[in-house]
DNA sequence: CACTTGACCTGTCCGC
DNA sequence: TGCGGACAGGTCAAGT
């Protein structure tokens, strides 16, 4: 899937266009797709929009009509209402697309065949609200996730509390940098930055284009690097987000924004997916080998050992 | 314990 | 044109 600046660019946009509607019903067409209670989600209104790592965040106000109304009466008092959560990992593949009323012809095509027409053959939620609008999960290899969660249940998801810190954020330092990524000495550099306790958000793309920013070799050792390339590595993960967040992100083949539309960061990697390609800064091929199971691409000049 | 590999799925692309 | 295999943005579980 989307990295953090793709998922980063969906929740901008959907804070300007969903927050404050009111969902009508839910439609699961693939089970393992949602998990959670459909029927809470009835009348619930979206309050707000927020992304942690990878995660999507939607901040639901429950109505709480599904209880039996007498006794809701007696033990509850009339406007009480329950906040709810629901937690998109979007995974490889996953896409949410958002149809406003006035919209026709959405985006989002998971294959270059598809008419880009909601929904499609990879819809696997949507969720209808009252003023005729919907918002589609689609997830062409279904390893994405769609979870209601109460705010107890949202406190208590370990992935979420083990993730490391977000590295466009205050917190992000080289020296907590270094002190995480070393708790994986004898791990290639860029394995170790996958890893979401090091740093959160950080994918295969923004993995290979940060060691390319810091100029270090991706097979690298961890315990080989010295403070200077820790300090560099620390710039070149938030130079390689910033500039794909300002550009809507990266679409090799599934990512479209909550829109339809494409990210074009990719236009301005210096390294992923150029294997043979000329080195944007030296001209030598990049090269494309294979690290912890991942496609890494890298200079062998610029980034030599 | 540190680290690697396979599984989860569907689709595309490439070589034969 | 068809078939088999490799590969794809992530995370978890089981293996070494």
């Amino acid at each position: 899937m989307p990295e953090l600046p793709e998922v980063e660019t969906i929740k901008r946009g959907l804070q300007t266009k969903i927050v404050g509607l009111t969902i009508k019903s839910i439609e699961v067409l693939n089970p393992k797709s949602f998990q959670g209670d459909e029927a809470l989600l009835r009348d619930a209104k979206i309050t707000g929009v927020w992304r942690r790592a990878k995660v999507l965040g939607i901040e639901l106000e429950s109505s709480l009509r599904g209880d039996t109304p007498k006794q809701s009466r007696q033990t509850r008092s009339p406007r009480s209402s329950l906040a709810m959560t629901l937690l998109f990992h979007l995974k490889m593949s996953g896409q949410i697309i958002f149809q406003g009323t006035k919209s026709t012809v959405i985006g989002g095509h998971p294959t270059k065949d598809m008419t880009g027409e909601m929904p499609n053959k990879s819809t696997r939620v949507i969720f209808k609200f009252s003023d005729g609008s919907k918002l589609y999960f689609n997830d062409q290899r279904k390893f994405g996730w769609v979870k209601l969660v109460s705010q107890e249940e949202l406190a208590a998801v370990s992935f979420l509390n083990l993730l490391g810190p977000e590295p466009l954020e205050e917190g992000f330092t080289w020296q907590i940098l270094k002190q995480n990524l070393l708790r994986h000495k004898n791990v290639p550099i860029k394995v170790a930055i996958l890893d979401q306790t090091t740093v959160s958000g950080v994918g295969n793309i923004y993995a290979c284009e940060a060691c390319f920013n810091a100029k270090i070799h991706p097979t690298k050792k961890v315990s080989q690097l010295t403070d200077k390339d820790f300090q560099k590595l620390h710039q070149g993960i938030i130079d390689a987000l910033t500039l794909s967040i300002a550009k809507g992100g990266s679409s090799k083949q599934h990512y479209f924004n909550e829109a339809g539309e494409k990210g074009y960061f990719l236009d301005f990697a210096f390294v992923y997916d150029r294997a043979g390609q000329p080195c944007k800064v030296c001209q030598t091929p990049i090269e494309k080998i294979k690290l912890g199971g991942r496609g890494t691409y890298f200079c062998p000049i610029c980034q030599g050992y």
